[in-house]
DNA sequence: ACGCCTTTGTGAACCAATGCACAAAGTCGT
DNA sequence: ACGACTTTGTGCATTGGTTCACAAAGGCGT
């Protein structure tokens, strides 16, 4: 509760000396949104064994964590709920309020827009934009779309910062070309395409397919074990009669086998 | 073109005797999209470095993770771009088709199911299903919505392996407990939740607000570095003033600071 | 038929991340 | 005031992943 003896005064132990590890900041965000829940159930002190266990991690995983923002922990007690969530903020830069841009407004920016989880965390939704001139002057939930011309513009008198790509894989490189030129240096891609950006520019991406692919290999070899143990010598049967489902082209072996229905996704 | 000297007759050189690397089997989705666009735009055969500039990884590591799979390609020319195609679909376990249910026909339910690249690569939606009497019926895309009631039948009826969870956070562990207990493996989970699974189910997720917060990190600490080097006794000023937007609340330093509206998503 | 030149496949060094296990710290009951 | 008990913070070993750099492979031009 009182931050007992502690030296006072925020004092943000760990300043900005060291770098957090990547995997650190990728867990800190899901140890916002327990702790969130949390607080709101009016908890006020959690052990890392318990936050640990709503963030499905490892307890020392978790520690080593929080101790790269500082030592904000109380021996035999725990974390102060409210004062760990506020430094988790902190150190992930959410104490400030970040607009950001959408660009594309078709089925899924439609549904970013109107995604309450939005603006929960301080992000704020500067702009939405679509080169649909059918679409522009819409409203979706609270904001209107944009034609994209008005991207550069927006962008610099909004001061963003972070821009989510939501445009068909054809615009989604000459889109994210502009959103840098405009002095964009995060992005978020939705589209299904490897972005080419300057160094200094930051792209995480959000694909759909490649996240079932990676469940369809994990689920195959699942079922590969369970219906045979690799036992040594089957060579080729171990990939057919391995699903569930059915097969449909039986994969012939020559190089000219183009097994993949090759289209590019929209 | 014609495999050369290879060992006839679809060696799989290294057949099912090691385990793929995780991080492996997260890049070849890349691999393959790349592939597929090269295969459309007709090209033949492609060098490890051509392939790897395309989907944006070092070329070294794009031959290991290749070699994995087994030893495809040919020292001097590079790799043939169809049977590529066709091995790392096979490794992916995508020469067989899977279906996919989707539970929660909201706003991102409907764009997924929308969603044309969903079916391009060897998935195929076998049922979406909502709660919403109201919903129950429509029709989206080519896909009719079922009642959630159904959704044990479904599963068992067409095997489905893999299911998509859309529902608001609050229903996402219920559906979840109901997909496992049907007999799903893999799942794929948009709601901001962290999912608790027995041993051996599979789960993946995608969350929106998680990758703009690590996006807003990186942003922070570029404009911290850019408006001054972290000088040694900077301590609290290093947050303040950091971003290029404005700061709401001034960041209050008690332990009764609640620094993040904390309402927990929708 | 041969040697040059390109490109693969991988050994080995490096770096990042995980998880165990425990000493030090600090609380709480008596 | 003190000792037992809880829980943190971290050193260390281990595992997993990346990158460099190069020898072996093999096509292709002459
Ligand atoms: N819908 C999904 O569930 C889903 C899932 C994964 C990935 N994606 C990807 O997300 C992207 C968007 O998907 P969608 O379903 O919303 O597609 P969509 O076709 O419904 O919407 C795309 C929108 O972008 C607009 N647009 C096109 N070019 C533009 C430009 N240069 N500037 C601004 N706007 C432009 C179009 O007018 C359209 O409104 C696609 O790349 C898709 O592959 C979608
Ligand atoms: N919309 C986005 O862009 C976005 C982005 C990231 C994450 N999310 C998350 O994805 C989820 C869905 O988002 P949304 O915008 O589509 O929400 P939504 O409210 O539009 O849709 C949710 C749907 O789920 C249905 N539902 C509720 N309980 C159910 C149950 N037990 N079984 C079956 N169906 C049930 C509801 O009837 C509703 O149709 C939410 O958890 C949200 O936080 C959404």
């Amino acid at each position: 509760m009182s931050r007992g003896s502690l030296p006072q005064f925020d004092p943000g132990d760990r300043p900005a000396g060291e770098r957090l590890p990547e995997a650190t900041v990728s867990r800190l965000p899901v140890y916002l949104r327990v702790l969130a829940g949390m607080a709101e159930r009016g908890v006020v002190t959690v052990s890392s064994d318990q936050l640990a266990a709503g963030a499905g991690v490892n307890s020392a995983k978790l520690r080593k964590d929080l101790s790269h923002l500082g030592s904000y922990g109380i021996r035999g007690v725990g974390y102060d709920v409210d004062y760990l969530i506020y430094q988790v903020s902190r150190a992930l830069g959410l104490t400030q309020d970040w607009p950001v841009v959408i660009v594309g407004a078709g089925n899924l920016g439609r549904a970013l827009a109107n995604y309450g989880g939005f603006v929960t965390r301080g992000f704020r939704i500067a702009a939405l934009l679509d080169s649909d001139p059918a679409i522009v002057g819409s409203r979706i939930g609270r904001v209107a779309v944009r034609h994209s011309d008005e991207l550069e513009d927006l962008i610099v008198r909004h001061k963003v910062a972070i821009g989510v790509i939501a445009t068909p894989g054809g615009a989604a490189q000459a889109v994210c070309d502009r959103l840098v030129a405009a002095g964009v240096t995060s992005i978020l891609n939705f589209a299904p395409v490897v972005l080419n950006v300057a160094e200094g520019v930051d792209v995480r991406k959000v694909d759909l397919s490649i996240e079932l692919q990676i469940l369809a290999f994990h689920a195959q070899r699942r079922s590969a074990e369970r219906n045979g143990p690799p036992s040594e010598d089957e060579l080729r049967t171990v990939s057919e009669g391995a699903g569930l489902p059915s097969v449909p082209g039986g994969a012939s072996r020559l190089s000219t086998a183009a097994a993949v229905p090759s289209a590019a996704e929209a």
